[in-house]
DNA sequence: GACGGTATGTCAGGCTACTGACATGGCCCC
DNA sequence: GGGGCCATGTCAGTAGCCTGACATACCGTC
């Protein structure tokens, strides 16, 4: 069915590989999230408040790559489901610092591991080298783009 | 307002640094496709019917990563304004071989120049052999994510 | 020819994330 | 103190994409 290939090859594009990478990531993490009753956006939002605990919920939102107001609703339910807490009004402005209950950190800890293993796995095919470089190569990719 | 960092860094996370790339390239590209009235899906579309001719709508989903549900309003959404034919009916099973029109074209053209230049920027500050790198790096990832 | 397996196009329903908008609080400068 | 400016949290409405399901058409083996 595939015809024959005109003009030029999607496959030497930066930009589609990019994209077929990031999408591949994230089916797979899908995959292994799933049967944890995770999301990709749940894990990510959780792996935040481990790493870097009292976050507000717009910086959660830009660490995610969602907006504030999707994380609103996202924080609602992982506080309502008992992983997460938030005071009753902010200490300091409007800002509401979250953290991770004990809940939280376990439901985080099976997933954090299966999604290592993921990550193993994506970069199984490469040399400490190559690890490395891509390292580079995306920062590199990241500031560019920001760069308007 | 950022907390002192604690456990793993995300900046050394390959998986981070992945979505990291790929939602700035998709904002960079938003943002001069919206001006000319364009998606990201839609220019993925027509950017895969440039490139090769007839594809059906499954393989346009698969090639634009998403369902062929997806791909199928949106086919009707670019049929409408003129952008695309499919034939009224399959020549061979159930397959509609989709093509551009001079119009869609024309669109894709302008849509063509406008994302070039974002990947030209993304790669600016990249040398030939990171370049290549880049793409053996991530076709390597994205076979090993597909290995179940 | 009959059959199971696979792939396709399409319809219906639901969920997630988005844009737009508003009120509030911190910050800086006059 | 007053006023512009920006960031934050939140509410409402919308759009995009997804899952589930169905009928149909190709292809392999028997």
């Amino acid at each position: 069915m595939a015809p024959d290939r005109v003009g030029v090859d999607l496959e030497t594009s930066h930009g589609y590989l990019l994209k077929e990478a990031s999408s591949a990531l994230r089916s797979a993490m899908e995959e292994v999230l799933a049967p944890l009753g995770m999301t990709v956006t749940r894990y990510s939002c959780l792996e935040l408040l481990a790493q870097r605990p009292g976050l507000s919920n717009s910086e959660l939102a830009r660490g995610a790559f969602v907006t504030r107001q999707s994380m609103n609703v996202l924080l609602r339910a992982l506080e309502a489901e008992g992983l997460v807490t938030r005071p009753a009004e902010a200490p300091v402005g409007k800002v509401l610092p979250t953290r991770l209950t004990p809940l939280g950190r376990r439901r985080l800890a099976r997933a954090s591991k299966a999604v290592r293993e993921v990550e193993v796995r994506m970069l199984s095919g490469l040399t400490n080298a190559e690890r490395t470089a891509a390292l580079d190569i995306l920062r590199s990719m990241v500031t560019a783009l920001r760069a308007d």
